[in-house]
DNA sequence: TGACATGTTGTACAAATGTACGATATGATA
DNA sequence: TATCATATCGTACATTTGTACAACATGTCA
């Protein structure tokens, strides 16, 4: 069975995309009402992504009442795997080190989240066991 | 002074930009030389891109001989700051932990490299002095 | 059941993107 | 100085992207 390989997802798709990994099976109106503050696109145009990440396979629907319910068909995990690959590679040439400095230089991170990544790296560095 | 506003990179024109940083001050020919392992596009299209970063403010060139000589224009940092934020906003809503987390579980980082952004983390955990 | 609000469908379209050819200019070299 | 190799410049062009309108369909409620 040959594997298709995800058509690539263009920004705007990628930003419609995790609003309904984040709301598992919306409608297009409510992908519309999870819009961030100050992001002001048609209900159309969020339609249109909608259609698109649907053909590209990434997205199914089912029918409820007049309006279509959409969930997810590829697994999260994979989808981020190649984003932050290309993203990646593009930026940084694949080195995750200077984007993790970056991140923590120049974003709000709690001091919870610092423990939780610093348990994640310990065991990343010392290997199983 | 107004400050103009960069114009938004492409995937492409990025991968080009970070090779001129990365080389410093090059000439088409050596942006080409410097693509990745099997990243196979033509002269003229790396010739298109640095004309496109140009037009667009982010480069310069000087002639030297017949070849041009690129150089960035803008602050690398800033265009860091405007490429993360905007790939953050669109996969993971803004917020660096998941992303973080993502990318200490699944990329090689060394454990030296985990030393360093555990002091990092450490400084901006604990606000100055 | 007829009108209304709300959905979807079909379609459009300018701009951006990725890719590159052909023509022309120009240092270098014999 | 005539030729050659190497640059740039102008241009092209199919696709993709971002955005959305107009037309048609369909539950719902008075």
């Amino acid at each position: 069975m040959l594997k298709k390989s995800l058509s690539p997802l263009s920004p705007a798709e990628t930003e419609i995309l995790r609003l309904v990994w984040q709301l598992g099976q919306p409608t297009v109106q409510q992908v519309v009402e999870a819009l961030p503050e100050g992001r002001t696109i048609s209900y159309a145009t969020v339609q249109t992504m909608l259609r698109r990440l649907e053909k590209k396979g990434y997205l199914a629907h089912d029918v409820k009442g007049k309006a279509h319910v959409f969930r997810p068909l590829e697994h999260k995990d994979k989808v981020l795997q190649s984003a932050v690959t290309g993203f990646l590679d593009r930026l940084f040439g694949g080195d995750a080190v200077p984007l993790m400095q970056y991140l923590a230089e120049h974003q709000h991170i709690s001091a919870a989240d610092i423990d939780r990544l610093k348990s994640i790296l310990d065991d990343s560095g010392k290997p199983s066991k």
